[in-house]
DNA sequence: ACAAAAGTGTTGACTTTACACCCATGG
DNA sequence: CCATGGGTGTAAAGTCAACACTTTTGT
């Protein structure tokens, strides 16, 4: 590679993420108000430059941290979007990432360096955001459906464990559809992605319901046949 | 975004594909030997850097074109790397693709302005690759595997149709695994992948079998129950 | 007529779906 | 004792796995 080549200059790369949330019946993603230029007013998923002394995932949760104040939140990664005229400002490659976390625990910012607003915005009612954020943040709302069902990304929003009711609650929210209660169960204990704990929660006036933890690690399932 | 920000400087974008085949009972991975440093001599994927005047998918068939003389391939996304040392020239982030071609329609160049020589090597005998290329290529495995029964992704290996008991051996070839005939012709048409024709395909002495061709276009399939 | 490879159907095992009643709690 | 929501089992339908014989062709 020659680096000097006029062709390999001012290149960059973006790190976005699709923060999700589940509340009120619905899924939320975290849309932020930019405050400069470009798009300057307008809404756009959580992310933004790569910087050149950190990894992909340090890098968004950087901007994660900046934009919003979110901490400790698990990513993973989505797609990547190359398109030319996908920044205005300069040739940028997009690497998008998916977190879910509990918005409840979190403190969101309103108002930072580069951000003068913030907002959880149930993902049927999403406005027409920034750069390519409507394509980015769609890819991303069928991989959040596809790890649902096989990765313990879930966990996030239950760190202190769950109950089948809760879970099929979240579930239905997510994937937008109904499921009976005793088959739902017997799904998710043959996903294998919890365990029982032998504790139960009360909530009033309500049999107590098992109290189940995401595991720590979830094997590969396997492909075919 | 402040584009002179010393921390923006000085990065750029790999497209690296993994370029897959299937022959002789095994499933073969194009590798090329480097002209120039860094890893000068070594066994990479066949890739480079990206223009800042194409998108990612261009930039990926370029270097394909460039250093393997291969056109008209179809490419499918896979991830993206970007450990801070992954190239020692530069900050360099990857993005990985994956593509099948039949090897018998090619001719592949064995020396070009970037590479020395080239060749399609058992994916059970890969050596040491430069850069972080070994990785990148069994993640890609993984891929392939993935793509196989929800793409029309073998479509380029049999571009005049495909009967049941060559698909069958490419199918044990690239998963590793032994199928039943009868349950797998089953197993096949109900994956929606294929379509009938009403043409055989004569070999000597045996009797003739039905061809079938890849579909143009393959619906998402649902997710969960 | 035989060798070589292709085509095909059925049964049992397993998985998935549909469905209704009893239980524990707080008020 | 009642209202609320949680827990559980079974039968029917559908899917998957195992298995062997017949067909076509060229020699």
């Amino acid at each position: 590679m020659e680096v000097n080549n006029k062709l390999y200059k001012n290149q960059g790369i973006h790190v976005i993420t699709s923060i999700f949330t589940v509340e009120q019946g619905t899924t939320k993603v975290l849309l932020i108000k930019r405050k400069n230029e470009p798009f300057l007013g307008k809404w756009v998923l959580t992310g933004g430059a790569l910087y050149n002394n950190e990894d992909l995932e340090n890098g968004a949760l950087r901007e994660i941290k900046e934009k919003t104040g979110i901490e400790n939140i698990e990513l993973i990664q989505s797609k990547a979007y190359g398109k030319l005229d996908r920044s205005p400002v300069m040739r940028m490659v997009a690497i998008s990432y998916i977190a879910l976390i509990d918005s409840q625990r979190v403190n969101i910012l309103k108002n930072t360096r580069n951000t003068s607003d913030a907002y959880w915005c149930p993902i049927d009612k999403v406005p027409a955001l920034g750069f390519d954020h409507n394509e980015i943040l769609n890819d991303a709302i069928k991989e959040l459906q596809k790890q649902i069902i096989k990765s313990n990304i879930l966990k996030s929003l239950f760190p202190n464990g769950v109950t089948m009711p809760e879970l099929q609650k979240t579930y239905e929210i997510i994937l937008n559809k109904k499921f009976d209660r005793r088959n739902f169960r017997k799904k998710i204990l043959s996903l294998n992605l919890i365990d029982d704990t032998n504790t139960t929660n009360k909530f009033e006036g309500n049999k107590p319901a098992k109290v189940y933890k995401f595991k720590k690690k979830i094997e590969d399932k396997d492909i075919f046949l």
